[in-house]
DNA sequence: ATGAAAGCGCTAACAT
DNA sequence: ATGTTAGCGCTTTCAT
């Protein structure tokens, strides 16, 4: 017995309305130009009449595209990734593609687990944003045999594009900036200790060590960073290290953070203790003082990796690369 | 000519390789217990081996169930959505849905442009972030015959299910409680005024004008939010009333850019000003001074909102209903 | 320029 | 408990 059809305008409706084989219908939507004048015009309007709306999975299922890449953030709130998606979403929608956004909070197994819905689904491209993943998530995308980039930080082993930023050298550049601005006693304080921010960290003690000063003052957690958490953080460094004079927080929430904690206190920022976080969000440059920070490129990192990532599913042939995307240090009020 | 077939592991490899047919693989990995032991534990062991992957689209082809979602939110980069948004996914994940995101730069048009898109994705429903769409948007989403849940703000002739909060209530309660606190020469600020800034705009005057008191102080600009904007604002309202001495804002991020540029001018908050803000975001709880603010239920929002479509998606018939999730005024130390 | 036929990988309906 | 058959709506291939 017929499985009874779902009543929604398919092809064939049009098709009848107009007079013609589906094919033509199909053909009109894809290649208007290998279609008559005529028929196309009495297509399109059988199409606005109906209000047809073309069934993507049948057409995926059909012809192996589906014209969709998944694009796969660490954490919807945090404002970093929201530049990224911009970048991507606006070069892969110009170029036709759909992108299906997921977040892994932070984990490599939930990671894992999207790449493998989202290749149930048929994604023509992945963009990821860090070069950690589980063994199994690796063997689906290389099995899969599409293009992937991973973005954020630098690899030396891409999967197969890499779009990002040297952290470590990121991390190292601020605290040079500290150390020449006069500061002698620099804390580094980091919440998550995800793996750019180890990477900023190690980059903070390259910076230490080539200047022969301590690197004691550290102050780190697992707990997910927050502005409250920056308090916090700056409170207990306070208490452990009264002498230090400055802090490199690993990102620019710790660091609005810490900032409101010292307006709290009372403590002049520079003139006590100087400040600096990571990103160069908008609110580093919104308080008083303004924010010194690392300025990283993340929209210009998400148009890069949809650029790229459109270029192979256009049909340029793999070749594995790593694009150094850069930073600037801005130096603002709170050093 | 019969066309090759993608290279991709199917049902009918793992059918193949136990010695079964593919309904019985199907039937194992939907009902379980309708397969005997031994076939099934077989079935899973070559789907390890096999590094199966279900094809998501011929399922929902054949099946007219995506087990999909889409979820609109007008701004990715606005912490006030991320937060329903994990609601959302939360409850839409445990019934084993998945949540596909979308952001409509508070355009409509946009809207309908990702209706259309993912209507033709198959999702089995919508939650959208606003009661407000083009006509063409409704007429898509009545004809499709899917559960939809406008949350964010209520309204009184919802298209199936609407979560949200009276925004002008809300605004006229944070209005009363200015005005209860002792302030009487009460500004508005406001950007975007998209409708929900529009309805708290409303509210402020409700209080204001219950109370006999002025609403000219109110400066207001299309452009989008933002810390810096909120400095900007703030500043104009200065210039051009003096004698002000507290201002609702229309949300947080306004609200604490208008206390950085306080803190720029040396302007006592609350002494000399007090500023109040909208939604509760994690920065008005952070800030020295802290922000007065009204807490939406964003995270419930979202919850309510998944758990109401999930009901209709297993079966529950439609039934029109408006969920009034309510706000709390939170008075902190910057009023 | 247009069409007929086959098939993408899966599930629903109906046997056995 | 398992299998057979048909078909979801589209695109591809080949023919006219």
């Amino acid at each position: 017995m017929p499985r009874r059809s779902t009543g929604r305008v398919t092809l064939q409706d049009i098709a009848e309305r107009v007079g013609v084989s589906k094919v033509t219908v199909s053909r009109c939507l894809r290649e208007p130009q290998r279609v008559s004048e005529t028929v196309r015009l009495r297509i399109e309007e059988a199409i606005e009449v109906l209000d047809y709306i073309p069934n993507r999975q049948a057409g995926a299922l059909s012809s192996g595209r589906s014209l969709s890449v998944a694009l796969l953030v660490p954490s919807i709130s945090n404002s970093v990734f929201s530049e990224v998606q911009r970048g991507v979403d606006e070069g892969l929608r110009e170029a036709g593609y759909q992108v299906l956004m997921g977040h892994t909070g932070y984990s490599i197994l939930e990671e894992e687990r999207l790449i493998d819905t989202f290749l149930a689904y048929g994604v023509d491209g992945f963009v990821l944003s860090s070069t950690r993943h589980t063994d199994h998530a690796q063997r689906l995308l290389n099995r899969a045999h599409l293009p992937v980039v991973e973005t954020m930080e630098l690899t030396d082993n891409p999967l197969d594009i890499n779009v990002g930023l040297d952290q470590r050298v990121a991390g190292r550049a601020i605290g040079e900036a500290l150390i020449t601005a006069g500061y002698r006693r620099i804390g580094f304080c980091g919440a998550r200790l995800d793996y750019r921010v180890q990477q900023r960290l190690a980059g903070w003690e390259d910076a230490l060590k080539a200047a022969g000063l301590s690197t004691q003052r550290c102050q780190t957690t697992p707990r997910p960073s927050s502005y409250r958490l920056g308090g916090e953080l700056l409170s207990a460094m306070l208490e452990r290290w009264p002498d230090m004079d400055a802090v490199f927080c690993c990102n620019d929430d710790l660091a609005a953070g810490a900032l409101f904690e010292c307006q709290r206190r009372r403590l002049d920022v520079p003139g006590q203790l100087a400040l600096a976080g990571f990103n160069g969000l908008d609110i580093t440059d919104a308080t008083w003082p303004t924010l010194t920070t690392v300025i990283t490129p993340r929209r210009a990192i998400g148009e890069q990796a949809a650029r790229l990532i459109v270029e192979r599913l256009q049909g340029a042939p793999r070749n594995p690369s790593r694009h150094d995307m850069g930073f600037d240090i801005a130096l603002r009020q709170s050093t």
